[in-house]
RNA sequence: ACCCUUGUAGCUCAGUGGAUAGAGCACCAGUUUCCUAAACUGUUGGUCGGCAGUUCGAGUCUGCCCAAGGGUACCA
C-alpha cells in the first residue's frame, strides 16, 4: 500500500518544484482519526527549506492528486501531518488481489536472476544442539524464507569445522568413556565434554568392537563416530524444526590444495601479500590491521603453523564471491560479533564488494533455573537441548518461541515457566484463526453449498462496517510486512504483524454473522474469510509453522 | 580498562525523530438457545534505568553515569 502513494507524492513534489534526497516515509497513524495513512515528509523539507511545515504540508495538499475513488480525503494535521483517508470500496477492492494472487500475494520478482545464501546454525558436531542454537537456526530459516518471497534464488549453508581441537577433545573425551567401559579406572579431565551423550557414543563403539579398541592410542575412529552419531543427531533436530540446509560446508577444504593449486587458505594471503597487507614477525603471519588504523595486527597463522579462526573465514568468504552470489546474510551468535569486521575488511581489500554481506546477529539465550542464572555450555554438558523443548512444547511453538522477540533481545529462558506456558504461547491465536476460517469454510459448503474456487473477491466492496474495513486494510499491509521483515532481518515483524491479523479477524467473527447474512453479504464475508486465510498460510510459511485445518 | 548489545506495566516483550507510549501473560468483572469460548468485551497496572544536551517535537539521536549479557587470545 505504500508503493501506491509514492508515485502521486513524488509528482507533487516535482510540481512544487521541490528536489530532495530525502525518502518519503508513509506511516499508518496510531490513531486512525488521523486517517488511513501519513507522511511526515512536510517536516523534512520545511528543515531543508526552512519554511513553515505546516504551510508546506498546505501547498504539497493543493498538489495533490489521486486517481477518482481511492483516496478520499487529504488533510494537515497538527504541527504538519499529511494524512490521507483511503476509500472504503478501494480497500475491499483492493483486498481481492489477495484471491487472486493466492500463494504469490506479497512475493515480488525483486530478487529474480539473483543468488543469496544464508549461512545458518553452522554448530560444530561436538554436541546436541543446545536452546541458543535453536535460535539463530529459526531466524536463518525465516530469513532464508523471506528472500525467496522475492524470487532470489537461496541456498542455505551450515559451515563446519571438524578438524579443530574441540574435535580432538571431543574424541578424546570419548575415548575416555569408552575406556571407562572396559572397566579401566579412569579420572575424566573436566576439560573435555561432559554431556551424557559421550557416553552412548563410547557405548556404541564398546558394543561394536568389545575391548580391542583399549590398546590403541589412535583416536581416528573415536572421532569419526562421534561426528556421524552427533551430526545425524543435529540433523534430526533441525529436521523437526523444518529446518534445512542444501550444503554442509566443511571448513577444513579449504586447508587442502586442490590438483595442484595452493589451498584456499594460502591463496588469501597471497592476495593479502600482493596487497602489502601480509607481516611476519614473532614466528607468525599477520594481517596487518593497524594499517587500517587499528591498534594491534590480526594472526592469520600461528607459529604453530596452523591456521587461526580469521584466515579460513575469510577464505570461506571468498567462496561464496566466487561462487556468484550477490547477497549473504551470516546468522551469528553474540560471541562472533567482533570478528566479521577485520573479515569485511580483508574482503574489501581484495576487492569484493563488501555491502553484499549482510550480519544478522542474536543475542543469546540465558537460562534461568528458580530464579538463578545459568551459563550454558556443550562442554559442561549442563545446557538446555533444543530436542527437549520441542519435546515439551512442539515444533510450532519453538520457532515462534524464538522469532516473536527481536534478534537483540537478551532472551532469558526458563524451562519450567516455557512448559507451563505452551499453552499461551501466540503460536496457537494464529493458528486458531486459520482454524476458524478452514472450520467455516467446510460448514459453508455443507450448509449453503459454498463453492471456494467460485471466490473472486468480486463481493467484497459490498462490506463497509469498521471490523470488515479494519481487516481489509490490514491484509493489504502484508507485502509491506514483507518488505519491512527482510529490510531488517526481523522476523518478528511478521509474527506481530499476523497477531494483528488474526485479532481482527477474530473481532470481525465475533461481530459479523456469516453464514446467517443475506446471501450477497455471506459470499463477501466468506470471500473476505477467505483472503485472511490465504494471507495467514502465506505468513506462516514463511515462518515455518503449520496451518492446522482444525484445533 | 576498552568495544558491542540490552534496560519500557508485576512477568515476557513491541515501539521507522512524530500525534494521548502499546500487546500478550497474570489479576479482576462480563459475553454462548446462534458459524470452533484456544475467542470476544471491559477494568487495573508506566518517574520509558539516571542526569544533562541537540530541536518545532526525544522511549527513539548525542554525552556522561548505573546495571545485565557478550567480546577484547598465536581458542572457534
Amino acid at each position: 500500500m505504500r508503493a501506491f502513494f509514492l508515485p502521486y507524492i513524488e509528482a507533487a513534489l516535482q510540481k512544487a518544484g521541490i528536489e530532495t534526497d530525502k525518502e518519503i516515509q508513509i506511516e499508518k497513524p496510531t490513531d486512525k482519526k488521523f486517517g488511513d495513512f501519513s507522511t511526515n515528509i512536510a517536516f523534512l523539507l520545511a528543515k531543508e527549506a526552512k519554511r513553515n511545515p505546516r504551510e508546506l504540508a498546505s501547498q504539497l495538499i493543493g498538489l495533490l492528486s489521486f486517481p477518482e475513488g481511492t483516496v478520499t480525503k487529504t488533510e494537515v494535521a497538527g504541527p504538519g501531518f499529511i494524512n490521507f483517508h483511503l476509500d472504503q470500496v478501494f480497500v475491499m477492492r483492493s483486498a481481492s488481489a489477495v484471491l487472486r494472487q493466492g500463494e504469490a500475494f506479497g512475493c515480488t520478482e525483486s530478487g529474480k536472476g539473483q543468488k543469496a545464501i544464508v549461512e545458518y546454525v553452522s554448530a560444530n558436531p561436538t554436541g546436541p544442539l543446545t536452546i541458543g542454537r535453536g535460535r539463530g537456526g529459526v531466524l536463518g530459516d525465516c530469513i532464508a524464507n523471506l528472500l525467496e518471497t522475492q524470487g532470489y534464488e537461496v541456498t542455505r549453508e551450515y559451515y563446519f569445522n571438524d578438524a579443530g581441537r574441540q574435535m580432538q577433545i571431543l574424541a578424546e573425551s570419548v575415548r575416555f568413556r569408552y575406556l571407562e567401559k572396559c572397566g579401566r579406572e579412569i579420572e575424566f579431565p573436566t576439560t573435555h565434554y561432559q554431556g551424557d551423550y559421550i557416553s552412548d557414543i563410547a557405548e556404541t563403539l564398546f558394543i561394536e568392537h568389545g575391548d580391542e579398541l583399549a590398546a590403541t592410542d589412535e583416536l581416528t575412529l573415536f572421532k569419526e563416530t562421534a561426528e556421524g552419531i552427533i551430526f545425524s543427531s543435529i540433523r534430526k533436530t533441525l529436521e523437526r524444526l523444518s529446518i534445512t540446509h542444501d550444503k554442509f560446508f566443511n571448513e577444513h577444504t579449504l586447508y587442502q590444495s586442490r590438483e595442484g593449486e595452493p589451498s584456499r587458505n594460502q591463496q588469501v594471503i597471497d592476495a593479502l601479500e600482493a596487497k602489502g597487507f601480509i607481516g611476519r614477525y614473532d614466528g607468525a603471519t599477520w594481517f596487518m590491521t593497524t594499517k587500517l588504523g587499528q591498534e594491534k595486527d590480526k594472526v592469520l597463522i600461528k607459529s604453530s603453523g596452523d591456521p587461526s579462526y580469521r584466515l579460513p573465514d575469510i577464505a570461506y568468504h571468498v567462496t561464496k564471491f566466487e561462487r556468484g552470489f550477490d547477497l549473504m546474510v551470516n546468522v551469528f551468535g553474540a560471541d562472533h560479533i567482533d570478528e566479521y569486521p577485520d573479515v569485511l575488511e580483508a574482503l574489501k581489500i581484495l576487492g569484493y564488494d563488501a555491502s553484499k554481506v549482510k550480519i544478522a546477529i542474536n543475542q543469546f539465550v540465558t537460562t534461568t533455573v528458580g530464579g538463578q542464572t545459568v551459563k550454558m555450555s556443550t562442554r559442561k554438558g549442563n545446557a538446555d537441548l533444543l530436542d527437549d523443548l520441542i519435546d515439551d512444547v512442539g515444533a510450532d511453538a519453538t520457532r515462534l518461541f524464538f522469532i516473536m522477540r527481536g534478534k537483540d533481545s537478551h532472551l532469558n529462558f526458563d524451562v519450567e515457566l516455557a512448559k507451563k506456558q505452551s499453552k499461551d504461547n501466540p503460536v496457537f491465536y494464529l493458528q486458531y484463526a486459520h482454524a476458524r476460517i478452514c472450520s467455516l469454510v467446510r460448514m459453508a459448503e455443507k450448509e449453503v453449498g459454498f463453492d471456494e474456487t467460485a471466490a473472486t473477491g468480486e463481493g467484497l466492496p459490498l462490506l463497509s462496517s469498521e471490523p470488515e474495513i479494519d481487516l481489509a486494510s490490514a491484509l493489504l499491509d502484508f507485502p509491506d510486512l514483507i518488505q519491512a521483515s527482510l529490510r531488517l532481518l526481523e522476523p518478528q515483524k511478521m509474527v506481530e504483524y499476523l497477531h494483528t491479523v488474526a485479532e481482527r479477524y477474530h473481532k470481525f467473527y465475533q461481530e459479523c454473522p456469516i453464514l446467517k447474512a443475506d446471501e450477497s453479504i455471506r459470499a463477501a464475508r466468506m470471500e473476505l474469510s477467505l483472503a485472511v486465510r490465504q494471507v495467514l498460510r502465506n505468513g506462516f510459511r514463511i515462518l515455518g509453522i503449520s496451518a492446522p485445518e482444525s484445533m
